[in-house]
DNA sequence: CGTCGTTTCGTACATTGTACGATACGCTAC
DNA sequence: GTAGCGTATCGTACAATGTACGAAACGACG
């Protein structure tokens, strides 16, 4: 599991599967572990033969946002769009805990790619559809972009590598606060963080629900 | 402007002084240009220095995340809840559209400082005085987080270094979508983004009383 | 003046992205 | 075959980064 890489004729290098291997390796080693020459073993070639194929590490990075946003579900055009943003919404939450590494890149790169051009342009078509004004979804659009990509943040945030409950996370650190410098905080940590099955994803669906009920076509 | 500092006796270092030099050094040239070799320059020191009152440049990063935590609206316990938690988000904004690098490091570091605690002390403190539930408050803060950081993510991606309205960088991509590609779009750029006096920022006032209208103590 | 704790720094190394140019490969034209 | 050429791969090298290690400079007190 440590090691690189069996034998095996080589498949050919393609820009499609450097792009796939590097986020596989981005998935598996987070952001920082996404190097050129890291990269290069796990297709069992080397650093400099990627380039053929990719101007820029940038543009690897272009490349795997654009694929993470392929995973989103995409919205249809004159459904309810109610139930699209839902769907929405938890696909695209789901994919970014999935690659954990994205949340930071989704927006910031100068160069969309096609998925991510579809996804935007079929969100806002189904707002429009479904009666909203041009200015109502724009407002809509900021809100729920918003919401899921802060979520989506603090989720990533959350150091839970293979652990059962965040309590076990938590505990330790409140451990620190036990004099009364925080009692807030220890409060929340122990009434309801720590409580068994407690679980911060489920609060997606709170906070979810109570902005579509207070998104209205105007 | 471009070189680097003027003679005059050297300030004594202090780790104060790094951290406060490191805050001003990332706002003016990222993240990225936030160098332990040009932060010596810039304190008219020399990098191995700077390690004798930090272990680690990832402790200088935690630093000054703490320092942008202190910069934000404390919320005071026991006075209106909406209203301290209307100052907060604004204030956080404000503070994180000041410190675009720091999005996305505020809530991803694994040691957070004191001011950090405080706030998020005095948050909670404040929504549970107001007679929050445990629950209610969890929710409560989840959602007004997530949405407060997810605005934040979206307006620091924003390249708007010094620009005069958002058309000036929308109208050349749009044009790239000049075929009917993206109609939906090109539709919302045109009739909203690029129309003159928007301004994103603006969506934040709605949605956040949006949200505050929706979360009630339960 | 000597001694010792505090503070500063020079040198060096491993790791990164990638520029540049050489090589290897697969085909077509003779 | 073999000469040539476009496609694809790679070796070497360089600049920039964080920081380990240990030496030096400094300052106060004996």
């Amino acid at each position: 599991m440590g090691t690189t890489n069996d034998d095996g004729p080589r498949t050919a290098l393609t820009r499609d599967r450097v792009l796939r291997a590097a986020l596989a390796l981005a998935d598996r080693d987070g952001l920082a572990g996404l190097t050129i020459r890291t990269l290069a073993q796990e297709l069992d070639s080397k650093p400099m033969s990627l380039y053929y194929y990719v101007a820029t590490k940038d543009q690897i990075l272009d490349g795997i946002v654009d694929l993470v946003f392929a995973e989103v579900h995409l919205p249809v055009v004159g459904n309810p769009w109610r139930q699209e943003m839902e769907h929405r919404a938890r696909s695209m939450r789901a994919v970014l805990a999935r690659h954990r590494w994205a949340v930071g890149l989704l927006e910031s790169r100068a160069a969309p790619g096609p998925a991510t051009l579809r996804h935007h342009d079929a969100t806002l078509g189904t707002l429009r559809r479904a009666g909203f004004s041009l200015r109502a979804t724009a407002h809509a659009y900021a809100l729920l972009d918003s919401y899921i990509y802060g979520f989506a943040l603090q989720e990533a945030a959350l150091p839970l590598a293979g652990v059962d409950s965040v309590a076990e996370v938590a505990a330790p650190i409140m451990e620190r606060f036990a004099d009364g410098q925080y009692p807030w905080m220890v409060e929340i940590a122990e009434g309801v963080v720590m409580q068994p099955g407690y679980d911060f994803a489920e609060e997606f669906e709170h906070g979810l629900e109570l902005i579509l009920d207070a998104i209205t076509p105007h």
